[in-house]
DNA sequence: ATTTAAAGAACGAACGTTCGCTTTATATGC
DNA sequence: GCATATAAAGCGAACGTTCGTTCTTTAAAT
């Protein structure tokens, strides 16, 4: 990689790459896609391309970087919400409806992740911190009352990430209209696990056998 | 591929074959693993493999078809099982112990299923076939029981196997102290949404009241 | 003698990357 | 204002390697 003089060109430069090379790894995956591939999508030459970055995998690691902060910029909204639980059901209608858009590379970062143990390791740091964070926002919830009282946070912030994920992954494959069913599906979730009792819960066994829903 | 005499043969040798390349796909993902690898993997030679695969491609939707039986084996059994919790516990600390083995493989399917609009139109149609399965099986468990009654079995469904994909896939990335944290969380989770109100669940507000199902 | 199985060298294609060249932009001397 | 010098920026053919696959040959079995 030759000197660069101007670092705003440079800056330019490495994001039109970066979203070039998303866009070819959303369609054919890290391994398949081709820097030959990439270069004709940022309009640019393989010699131009090795300018900005040094390799193929330093592009993917840049992305992987990149999709770790999406989710934590997730987490982190959640956490500073009023009501967790209604950002929580938000959050997973943008996720459901935001098809086949970046799960795929998700899904790709996560397969890596898989193999190359640095890198599970650096993710299982980030998932552990936002679990921390997410579990304190569940205690502080309960404290409010806004949080039903006799769940663990730490348990519940474990089950709301993996939820998450799960969702994630999912939606990319049941597309639009599945979409609609996993953001319904994820609201009882929240409501049976997070929801306090006395408000708004569905399971409330003894007003069933009194009059169901009036 | 040239004529096969001995199709018991030709079946013992696929099935090394398909075992092999799981060992590379583990290691390396589907696209990184080369047939040389393979092949040396399967001690056999290059030209041997192609008398019982004709290509890559073939050996990785084998498997693929593979790893998707053994998940729906699980549902299965889950379905199967007499009390549908204590099934769905069970089986949840199966899959997190089970760390490292055939999560990254099931990733990478993932990821393939996401690229290849083909295959994802396969994987959704099996996992809703699961799905309704699971759903019939809670439906039953509701009838007799076992499961609590506020629940819409195909939201339950949905959940359960949502949960159990983020479980599969977390699995591999927390290892296996962690494994058993999640399998906890899990457990919490199968309380919160499928137990019946008046058994061990901790949320047993409504209770006092009338006691539904004695 | 014929057929099946296996081997492994060889093939063309495609890969990530490099390298030498050209273009473009800016600074300098006149 | 123009010519010249310098270096950053960009290009794209070419490199060596590796890939998935094929082909020719050999070994074994019937």
């Amino acid at each position: 990689m030759a000197r660069l003089a101007d670092p705003a060109l440079a800056q330019r430069r490495r994001r039109e790459i970066v979203e070039a090379a998303m866009t070819c790894f959303r369609k054919r995956g890290f391994h398949q896609a081709s820097m030959h591939e990439i270069c004709a999508a940022a309009g640019i030459s393989a010699g131009a391309l090795y300018r900005y970055f040094p390799s193929k995998a330093d592009i993917i690691l840049t992305i992987a970087e990149e999709d770790q902060r999406a989710t934590e910029a997730l987490i982190e909204s959640i956490a500073a919400g009023a009501d967790i639980t209604e950002s929580l059901v938000n959050i997973a209608r943008d996720v459901v409806c935001r098809c086949g858009e970046n799960q795929p590379l998700t899904a790709d970062v996560l397969a890596e992740a898989m193999r190359d143990p640095a890198l599970a390791k650096r993710f299982a740091g980030r998932i552990l911190e936002m679990q921390e964070r997410l579990a304190r926002a569940i205690a502080a919830g309960q404290r409010r009352g806004s949080v039903e009282r006799s769940v663990d946070p730490d348990t519940a912030a474990r089950l709301v990430t993996l939820m998450i994920d799960g969702l994630v992954l999912r939606a990319a494959i049941v597309g639009a209209e599945g979409g609609e069913q996993l953001a319904a599906a994820f609201r009882t979730f929240v409501e049976r696990v997070l929801k306090p009792a006395q408000a708004t819960s569905p399971r409330r066994t003894a007003r069933l056998v009194v009059s169901p829903e009036s």
